[in-house]
DNA sequence: TTAAATGCAAATCTTTTGCACTGGC
DNA sequence: GCCAGTGCAAAAGATTTGCATTTAA
C-alpha cells in the first residue's frame, strides 16, 4: 500500500474517531482502496483478507464491520435473512440483489422516485426508508 | 373451531395442494383465523400455538411456514437479519418495521406511490420491490 | 397401502462474547 | 503505562436436517 494510499484510509478511520490499527486499515484498504462503493459480507471480506495475506480473525472482520457501522462510515443492509450485507455506501439508496447469486449492488438512486411515502403513525417518525430491488435473470 | 371455519382453513391449504394436517389446520388458523393479515416469526407463532394448547413442534412451525411460503400462501419479509417475518398477506407490498420494538406491520400500500424504478440491468428482470419503512418512536 | 407430514434431537450456520494478550497514543 | 482493539475458542441464536413414527388420502 502506498503512502498516501494509506492516509486516505486514516483519514477515513480518523474521521470517525476510529484508531487506525493494522487490521482496520487493511480492512478500510479493501473496502474503500479503490473509491469504489462496495458490498460485503463478513465472510467475503474475510476470504478478502486471508487471500491477500492480511492476518485478521473472523470475528475481528465482525467487530469491525459492526464498528464501522456504528460510526456511520457504512450501512448494514437487511435482504437475505441468512447473512447480513455491509455496504461502503453510507447513504440511503436502493439496491439491487440478485437472487440467483445472493449478490447486491447499488441501484442508480436518482432514477428512484418516490412521489408519496404513507405518513408515519403517531408518536413514531420514519428512521429510513429501505428499497430493495429483488432481480431474477430473464429466463 | 367451529365447522365452518375449518372450512376455511382446509380451502386455503387445498388451494395450494396442501394436506390439512392437524397441525397445518392450527397453525392456518391462527394465520387466517380471524380474517386479518399477521406477520410472525417462527418463534411468535409457536409461542401462539403453544398457549393455545395446540402440541406443535418448532421444527414443524419452521417447515409448515416454509411450506406455505413456498405455496405462495405467505411472503417472507426480510427486515430484521437476525430473524425472518412472514407475512399471511402474499401482494408486494410495503411494511412499517418498528425498530424499538422489532415489530412489523403492514404500511397503507395506496399511500406509497413510486412514479420511478431503476431499470432492471440487462439479463435480469424484477421479480420483487420490498418496501421497509423504519420507524422510530418520537423522541 | 403408501407417500407425505411430523417430532425430536442433533447438526449447521451466522454472529457474538469472554478473556488474556497486544499495540496505539 | 493505559485502555482500546484483537484473536481465539467457546457460546448463543436461528434455522435445517436425519430418521423413525404417524397420518391423510
Amino acid at each position: 500500500m502506498a503512502q498516501g494510499q494509506q492516509d486516505i484510509e486514516t483519514k477515513w478511520l480518523a474521521g470517525a474517531g476510529l484508531r487506525p490499527t493494522r487490521q482496520r486499515m487493511a480492512l478500510a484498504s479493501l473496502l474503500i482502496g479503490d473509491g469504489q462503493h462496495r458490498h460485503v459480507t463478513a465472510e467475503s471480506l474475510f476470504d478478502a483478507a486471508k487471500s491477500q495475506g492480511d492476518g485478521v480473525s473472523l470475528a475481528t472482520v465482525y467487530n469491525t464491520l459492526r464498528a464501522f457501522c456504528d460510526a456511520g462510515l457504512m450501512q448494514e443492509v437487511m435482504v437475505d435473512g441468512s447473512k447480513s450485507y455491509f455496504d461502503t455506501n453510507a447513504h440511503d439508496h436502493p439496491h439491487f440483489f440478485w437472487e440467483d447469486d445472493a449478490k447486491l449492488t447499488d441501484a442508480p438512486s436518482d432514477q428512484l422516485v418516490i412521489a408519496q411515502l404513507p405518513d408515519a403513525p403517531d408518536g413514531a417518525e420514519i428512521a429510513s426508508v429501505d428499497v430493495v430491488i429483488r432481480l431474477r435473470r430473464k429466463p
